[in-house]
DNA sequence: TATTTTTTCAAACAAGCGTTTTATTGATTG
DNA sequence: CAATCAATAAAACGCTTGTTTGAAAAAATA
């Protein structure tokens, strides 16, 4: 070779690192369809068929990166979701406790991956937007036992609440999160300017606020019918 | 030929109408990049060359979709506000009528078209998700004026609220407006079966109730900053 | 150092995509 | 009836896709 290596990286990452990396910015911003291998392997800067050697196919990509991202935060909703129980002793936790629990590890691991800060709250929404089956199977799985235990929870919380009201406004709320993580891009356009892509911390509490008082008034308030 | 034509359909619609009505169905499941020309012409009933001969090119297809789609809601929704306005007298609209404004015509529309009823929901939804930047634009172009609109009248009925946190809980609204229409069709699996794809009206008006809760206690409890 | 295993690379593959072309059909108009 | 135009049909065009191949390079093992 003449040409000296162009891209001198102090301590370049693994290319199965790069690869899953350079998805997860691509499937935020593109979705699955949108996704092409080609594309992620010049984002990691690594070979086209580096993908199908260390995966296998496009697939299992992306659904280990997928794996990777989603499950330190269901873990920390579990943690979390703990501690409010241990610090309320016989006392069941708040709906704002709960709510908390749900959505604060999202903006805490939003704020850990400082690499383009938001992309992963598009890839969080867009698991559930995305209708692709194999990801709907595996989002499914990976939520399924964590929405019985909110319902649990919340059962405790307002245990006056038929168990079906539960199950529409826990629904709601999930729905609404995702919505806004989805939607936060827009913030700028939609708000004219005047609402930016401020402190992390600052969108997930009003986020936390807004479910947990729509959840609350339409638990209380029951429906007409 | 030999063979009788296969589908005896008392009245055909035109080609063009099921075209579009092909496209809404099928990027409302797939999304832009998950619909292909081939696709809809098959589920049109069409052939291949239809869609170009008609609209000239994918990108035409779908704007005129949506613009099918979308623009008699909007419509809804203006009239409608402009009913409270006129039932309120002086007294400014409540955030319920003004919420209900926003997303009652969504009912409507599903209620209306019956065939695969919660299609249009996911459309919508999907409008906002997608990252095509064609669809973003023209649906900004539809949406900012009518979230001007809202913004004003919301001002009006919360006169003491800043304008920033007007903007903030309306963009939180609208947000868990589109990811309950998302959502809706994982109802089911979500809630365990317990709650499934029932009334339209019922789903709505839970809707309204809670982003009109969400809205006025995150408006009315300011923000710690 | 020699050998084996792992990883990278360029090239090619078949399949599917949006679009265009050319010819044929059906209806409308003179 | 003849002529004109709109609509349909089948085939092909480049192009991009995910995946595979076989050789070269790098790393690990002996």
């Amino acid at each position: 070779m003449i040409s000296s290596p162009p891209k001198p990286a102090k301590t370049k990452l693994s290319t199965r690192r790069r690869l899953i990396d350079a998805t997860a910015r691509l499937f935020a911003e593109h979705g699955y369809n949108g996704l092409t291998i080609r594309s992620v392997a010049q984002e990691a800067d690594a070979n086209l068929a580096a993908a199908n050697y260390h995966f296998g196919s496009k697939d299992a990509l992306v659904l280990e990166m997928l794996r990777q991202r989603i499950q330190p935060i269901n873990k920390r909703r579990v943690a979390l979701l703990d501690e409010a129980r241990l610090r309320n002793g016989k006392k069941a936790p708040s709906a704002h406790e709960i709510f908390h629990s749900l959505i604060f590890p999202i903006g805490e691991e939003i704020a850990r991956s400082s690499k383009s800060r938001w992309s992963l709250a598009q890839l969080v929404a867009r698991t559930f937007t995305e209708p692709v089956c194999f990801i709907e199977r595996m989002h499914q799985k990976f939520f399924s036992q964590i929405a019985k235990l909110y319902h649990r929870e919340l059962s405790l919380a307002f245990p006056k609440a038929p168990s079906k009201e539960i199950h529409w406004h826990l629904h709601l709320a999930v729905s609404s999160m995702l919505g806004a993580l989805a939607q936060h891009r827009r913030l700028r356009d939609f708000t004219e300017g005047v609402c930016s892509e401020e402190e992390v911390g600052e969108m997930i509490n009003r986020l936390i606020r807004f479910v947990t008082h729509g959840f609350i008034n339409g638990i209380n308030s029951s429906p007409t019918e």
